[in-house]
RNA sequence: GGCGCGUUCGUCUAGUGGCUUAGGACGCCGCCCUCUCAAGGCGGAGACCACCGGUUCGAAUCCGGUACGCGCUACCA
């Protein structure tokens, strides 16, 4: 079955950010590589020049280890298989392209663009598949010769034979059969010198001793030709297992027109990393129970490819955002309290600064209210500073005649409570609303709208515990003033 | 067009021939709780298991076909 110890690897092409789906290929190989003893291995496949982008690399490295996968071999980390970037390893890849040249396994092409259109052009109009007519291959040796000789550019092409049956043993799919007839002659050194995604994988696998192939599943139409290399090359297949891809609402295949698809969006937006991982880990696998919240350590321990579904998943931003949720909760306060200093210090309050002690009071009054630890400054911020608005519609619907003189009445009770408790506020109001011969909603009402200037949130004695009585009757005071009916 | 893959509530899924009047989660609706907003508790709507045919005493589950969706079809990965 698994091998001793298994190899896998993640082998992204940096133009730029992480995509989501990235980022479950890599923790679909990480988990099965934690699982069964194996090595995660990060490559980077920048074999094509055009979609280069500045510092991706390094943020590709930044965003895995933000969400917690760690790599066992990959750049700065060589394990005896390096270079881990292909742009390194170009010498290699036209080693091996020659090497099937001298077999006639691969053949040179000298073609221009124009006239592979004008093929192309042509067999789409008969209906014929597009595919290369192995026009080079007849070349003699001497027209080879001469042609290079002349510095004329060239591409190597994959020389497959006619109808052979090629099987792929998918972990995930089974067994899927094509005919070779399909197959194009692939190029696979490029005439800029770099190879293609198919060879340089290909050599890169074998070089790098990859026991397992976990990709998307856009590659197992591709997939014939690296069975064909491995042949060609007399080397050992690996396992494939081609993951199903994820999905915009509509179903086709996630894409950055329809919503976030990097990582790093996400993770600005405040997602926690366990919450991001759990979430992309459970579209598409389970592990055949009902249980839906995991950790990163727990998914390590009962991740099977085996287990992992065939179809397609649409990436439901609303569920991400429950398991944000769930997350956010089983987060223990102190966990929190980083995490809320974090956002403070990016936010209009970072010179605000507040106790850790009330700052976990805050915590605790707000956690069960928001999906993001930023939200606590977004939506509480009359925690930080006194409200500069008062939300009308609360105005409206709470603030009555006799709320002026029932807040006067509260403030004047608690001027004279020394260091309040929450329980004394409550007392105090009770004490109020029964001399006035009002409901505690009369008083907590306009109250809250006073210290907050919205009406939702925390518990009102929670709130004004943790304002503390200076700054209430400060606000009180205030509000009497701006607060106009 | 060709080739390949897929198809269970809106979405993510459980289900591997009888335990299923198809289970859970998100979302949605209602009720309870309640100083508000949440959270929580309880309940509800929501899937003729894409369709047709076959195998079988019995099929969401096995087989065949059809339809639909998606992917690939580059000197991109």
């Amino acid at each position: 079955m698994i091998s001793e110890n298994p190899r896998v690897r993640f082998a992204p092409s940096p133009t730029g950010y992480l995509h989501v789906g990235g980022l479950r290929t890599a923790l679909y190989n990480y988990l099965f590589a934690k699982r069964n003893n194996g090595a995660f291995i990060l490559r980077i496949e920048d074999t094509d020049r055009t979609r280069l982008v500045e510092g991706a690399v390094k943020n590709l490295i930044t965003t895995l280890k933000w969400a917690g996968l760690d790599f066992d071999e990959g750049p700065g980390k060589d394990g005896g298989f390096g270079p881990y970037v292909q742009s390194e390893r170009l010498a290699l890849y036209k080693r091996y392209a020659d090497e099937l040249v001298q077999q006639k396994k691969a053949y040179y092409c000298f073609c221009t663009s124009d006239r592979i259109k004008q093929l192309r052009d042509e067999q789409q109009k008969t209906g014929l598949q597009s595919k290369y007519d192995k026009h080079c291959l007849h070349l003699t040796e001497n027209e080879i010769r001469d042609t290079l000789k002349n510095n004329e550019p060239y591409v190597i092409r994959l020389n497959v034979q006619p109808n052979e049956l090629i099987n792929i043993e998918d972990i995930i799919r089974g067994e899927v059969t094509f005919n070779s007839n399909v197959v194009d002659d692939q190029i696979l050194l490029k005439s800029d010198g770099y190879p293609t995604y198919h060879l340089a994988n290909v050599v890169d696998d074998h070089l790098m001793k990859i026991t397992h192939v976990i990709r998307g599943e856009e590659w197992l139409s591709s997939t014939p030709k690296h069975i064909l290399l491995y042949n060609y090359f007399g080397w050992e297949i690996p396992k494939f297992a081609h993951l199903p891809l994820l999905l915009n609402p509509d179903k086709s295949k996630l894409s950055k027109r329809q919503g976030d698809v990097a990582v790093e969006d996400y993770r600005a937006k405040g997602y926690l990393k366990d919450a991001l991982v759990n979430f992309v880990a459970m579209l598409g696998w389970s592990a055949g129970d009902d249980r839906e919240f995991y950790y990163l350590d727990e998914l390590c321990s009962s991740f099977s490819l085996e287990r992992v579904n065939k179809s397609g998943a649409v990436f439901n931003i609303e569920k991400l955002q429950a398991m944000n949720f769930a997350h956010l909760q089983k987060k223990t306060d102190g966990e929190l309290l980083n995490l809320l200093k974090e956002e403070v210090a990016v936010s209009s309050f970072n010179d605000h600064l507040l106790s850790d002690e009330k700052l976990l009071l805050i915590i605790q009054s707000m956690k069960e209210r928001i999906n993001f630890v930023k939200e606590i400054i977004l939506n509480a911020s009359y925690f930080f500073i006194a409200p500069q608005t008062y939300d009308q519609d609360a105005v409206k619907k709470r603030w009555t005649a006799e709320s002026a003189g029932l807040l006067q009445k509260f403030a004047e009770t608690i001027r004279g409570v020394e260091n309040p408790s929450k329980e004394d506020f409550e007392n105090a109001l009770h004490q109020v609303a029964e001399i006035a011969g009002v409901k505690n909603g009369a008083i907590i009402h306009p109250l809250r709208l006073a210290v907050s200037g919205v009406s939702g949130g925390p518990g009102l004695y929670d709130i004004i515990f943790i304002l503390g009585k200076e700054e209430t009757l400060g606000r009180i005071n205030i509000a009497l003033e701006k607060i106009i009916i």
